[in-house]
RNA sequence: GUCCCCGUAGCUCAGUGGACAGAGCAGCCGCCUUCUAAGCGGCCGGUCGCAGGUUCGAAUCCUGCCGGGGACGCCA
């Protein structure tokens, strides 16, 4: 495939600039004085105004310098606004500025021109798959470990949150020009594993399950599922019954989870063990470290770690006194490891529960030389399932919960990642399932797959018609529909900006919803497919497969499939 | 008791320093001989939990309180 890298800078980046221009012409010409030299840096930002009267794109910057300047915001905001009218062509080559003017209480307020709207569907239609892609000034490469649920069973729809968040997290990074390796870290050799193992055991032997065993159906299936020559070799003289059968039944477990998350839409760079950070040594090398840095001492017959120096509120066991690494102590392991790998940025993201042990992992990094920011914990809230008002537990050992292949059974793929997507990590939820099967048919996520479907069938029809899209619109964007769409499509990258500074979605799923919106107007007022108006026909066919595709790029942004015809 | 998160329309949620606070769903009224009605237009609906404070400007930042959830282990 030959895609262009060429990228598109945000229509805002470019006003930005613009305004800074301006500002400095203005400081140049002696219009506004210096910024004093003890005085804060001002920084210039453009944001889109929530009422369309009053521009395509604003500026609060006369209001940042009305203090530092000693002048009213106002007048500040004419001068800048003077400023601006006369700026010449963008750096895209085109004026890009229609008009510039100042508005109280001390907005400038900025109205694109045509030709700079032109320009962006132009580019999008020269290198779609670029578009949506932003660039950053320092791309770094981050490790987003996510999930890490212990193979002792299915995914439940409590993980499901953070298989969705995770994911979007990495194709936002991607997006935003940062390389991203998704990993799975899980526990291979603890007591977990032996009680899976004696469950699924005494399944197989006819005897009653092990009291705090595992009771779910999954348990009998593995049971009936596993080869006899396991079986015979479990069941041996002196064999370690629940070690054999448990190894093999999470390995069986683990397989299943990387096909459920496949599923989702999620797939793992990398899978790491708990026991390979142990036999690669990777937590002597931490304790190593920390012991260099006199972080450790022994008490009571463990060994600690000294965490409240760096603020925690009590010091954390790393080994327990019975030789045993607590999770902690594998989590400094495995950190070292991460690091060592190259990474600039670790990313966890955990529950909400676990909020209580990010200082003492990145206290931990300080401790052994990394640099704090670069360990970075986001904690998802926890979901509240709920059917018929009951609230459904999740506990595996209970047996009572829902898989998380049920949950998309009920709703579909497109549909749960959409919810995830377009709301914040940080808030618990409260999930119906009889509530999101009854919404799904009616969920926001198919009135944009509508749009998208509905411009596939328009070009279709134009291919029957024996019209084909111009590649270029200059000129086409004059009449009131075809502004009024080119507008909402040409935002993509600075949404795109957003959710990566962010490192959140919700701002994609409303910029989709907006974009349908202008899509299904244009539609209403504008015949694209018109055999006795070939060359305005032409431009609307450009115009709208430019929308077709900034829908196809924010869909597949957040992983949802964008249908030819519904 | 200490710490973290949340409280915005009937419901589910966006918006986290800017201009008259938004969407979807629910409810009510209208629109299919014309490129997909999974659509379009209109109406109804808010003391942004409460009280102070900072600011030219607060749903957004700070403090306190109220309400909901979670965490405080040599568990994972």
């Amino acid at each position: 495939m030959t895609t262009s890298t060429t990228h598109i800078p945000p229509i805002r980046s470019q006003v930005r600039d613009a305004i800074t221009r301006a500002w400095e012409r203005a400081i140049a010409a002696g219009s506004l004085p210096a910024l004093p030299s003890d005085a804060e840096p001002v920084e210039v930002e453009v944001a889109r105004p929530s009422h369309p009267e009053h521009g395509d794109l604003s500026t609060n910057l006369a209001m940042k310098l009305a203090r530092p300047y000693r002048r009213s915001p106002l007048a500040i905001a004419g001068v800048l606004a003077e400023e601006l009218a006369l700026s010449g062509p963008g750096e895209e080559g085109g004026p890009l500025i229609a008009e510039a003017v100042a508005a109280a209480p001390g907005f400038v307020n900025v109205r694109l021109t045509d030709g700079a709207l032109e320009r962006s569907i132009d580019a999008i239609l020269a290198a779609p798959q670029a578009w949506g892609r932003v660039t950053t000034q320092r791309p770094e490469r981050v490790d987003v470990e996510f999930v890490s649920a212990n193979p002792t069973g299915p995914l439940h729809i409590g993980n499901a949150r953070g298989a969705f968040v995770g994911d979007l997290l990495c194709r936002v990074l991607e997006a935003g020009g940062h390389t991203v390796t998704r990993e799975y870290y899980f526990n291979d050799f603890g007591g977990q594993i032996r009680q899976l193992g004696s469950s699924v055991a005494a399944h197989r032997a006819g005897t009653p399950p092990p009291e705090d065993g595992y009771r779910g159906a999954y348990v009998a299936d593995l049971a009936a599922a596993m080869p006899e020559e396991v079986w015979q070799s479990a069941s041996g003289l002196g064999a370690d019954r629940e070690w054999i059968v448990g190894t093999w039944a999470s390995e069986e477990v683990r397989a299943g989870i990387e096909a459920s998350l496949a599923r989702l839409g999620v797939r793992f760079d990398r899978w790491t063990t708990e026991g390979s950070i142990h036999r690669d040594a990777w937590v002597d090398r931490a304790i190593g470290r920390l012991n260099e840095g006199g972080h450790l001492y022994e008490a009571d017959g463990a060994l600690w770690f000294r965490s409240t120096a760096f603020g925690d509120d009590k010091d954390r066991v790393v080994r327990r006194s019975n030789g045993e690494l607590t999770y902690f102590g594998s989590d400094i392991g495995y950190l070292v490891e991460k690091f060592s790998r190259g990474f600039d940025r670790l990313i966890y993201v955990w529950g909400a529960d676990h909020h209580g042990t990010v200082a003492r992992l990145r206290n931990a990094a300080v401790a052994m030389g990394f640099d704090r920011d670069a360990v970075e914990v986001m904690l998802i809230a926890w979901v509240r399932f709920v059917r018929d008002g009951r609230e459904i537990s999740m506990s595996k050992r209970s047996g009572e919960f829902i898989t998380l292949d049920e949950l998309l059974e009920e709703i579909g793929v497109d549909a749960a990642r959409w919810f995830f997507a377009s709301r914040g990590h940080t808030s618990g939820i409260d999930f119906d399932i009889e509530l999101a099967k009854k919404q799904s048919s009616e969920n926001p996520v198919y009135y944009v797959q509508y749009a998208h479907a509905r411009i596939a069938s328009i070009v279709r029809k134009a291919r029957e018609a024996g019209l084909s899209a111009a590649s270029s619109v200059a000129g086409g964007l004059a009449g009131a529909p075809e502004a009024a769409l080119a507008r909402e499509v040409v935002r993509l990258p600075e949404v795109v900006e957003d959710a990566v500074a962010a490192g959140e979605t919700q701002g994609v799923t409303a910029f989709a919803t907006d974009l349908a919106t202008a899509f299904h107007a244009f539609y209403r007022d504008a015949r694209v497919v018109d055999s006795d108006e070939p060359e305005r026909s032409r431009r609307r066919l450009a115009l709208a497969e430019a929308t077709r595709i900034t829908l196809a790029n924010a869909l597949g942004l957040l992983g949802i499939s964008a249908p030819d015809s519904m």
